[in-house]
DNA sequence: GTTCTTTTGTTTGAATTTCAAATTATTTGA
DNA sequence: TCAAATAATTTGAAATTCAAACAAAAGAAC
């Protein structure tokens, strides 16, 4: 197999998801970051400030005034950590159980597309292949 | 095959891709739209403001801004328009085309370690399900 | 060829986002 | 018990972004 191929594909790959997905927020009002946060919420489930700030690639200070936001939006709210009070746990309120589900719909449509032409074969090797770079990344 | 499971891995691929981009790119002394804009310019060649706009995902007017400060880099150069005087060609400096070759040696690398697991088989259908999905986005 | 409309890129002003550093409250460990 | 480390917040400043207004040039209609 021809690595620079294989990689000029991945990165295609990388930069139409990545477009597809700023499209998909952008119809949904919220900013990259905050839909970022959320799917990482909706994903890892309840997690500390500094986890999420982690994680979503910004300082926790940042981090303080998007949650701030976002919960105002009721879209997800502090739970306060039992067994540390300096901290919080983040977590999805409905609202925002609601659009993280809607969010995935959107992805399952486009996995589905992705997967229609691909024989049922080649849909399993797919989904082994990207299991094992995952390992690697 | 299961659709949600491979809706997952597409997903976690894509978060695990992203993060390995956005801390490459940290380590280079670029923002994120910026190292975009590099990435787009070296991989589409000389292209309009108005298109790479469009790719990049942002206005006109803030492309203005930052090809100013990409231009003051020397990364890259306005090129006039040979048929329309209204517009510029936007290309790579010697300079904008080491960093952007440069990352691709990053991308490369990370090419070669997912790809290490996988037999000369499973290769060749993972990069033919990569090419078939990309038709499908 | 002249006029009207559209397109291309820039400028402007305001809003938003972000960070680094200082701060507060709490936990950990010596 | 007390000093150091950690979690989150606040602050002030810098950077990024957008929408709208603008100038210059191209294209269309007549």
């Amino acid at each position: 197999m021809n690595i620079k191929e294989l990689t000029e594909i991945i990165v295609e790959f990388f930069e139409k998801l990545s477009s597809w997905e700023d499209s998909v927020v952008k119809n949904s009002g919220l900013t990259t970051t905050q839909n970022h946060t959320i799917e990482i919420v909706g994903h890892a489930g309840a997690i500390q400030m500094k986890d999420l700030a982690a994680k979503v690639g910004i300082t926790t200070g940042t981090l303080t005034v998007g949650i701030d936001k976002l919960e105002k939006m009721e879209l997800l709210k502090r739970v306060p950590h039992e067994k540390d009070r300096r901290s919080f746990l983040i977590e999805l309120t409905d609202e925002g159980k609601a659009i993280y589900k809607q969010h995935h719909e959107h992805h399952l449509k486009l996995t589905q597309s992705i997967v229609a032409d691909l024989s049922e074969e080649e849909q399993t090797v797919f989904f082994s292949a990207l299991k094992k770079a995952l390992e690697k990344m």
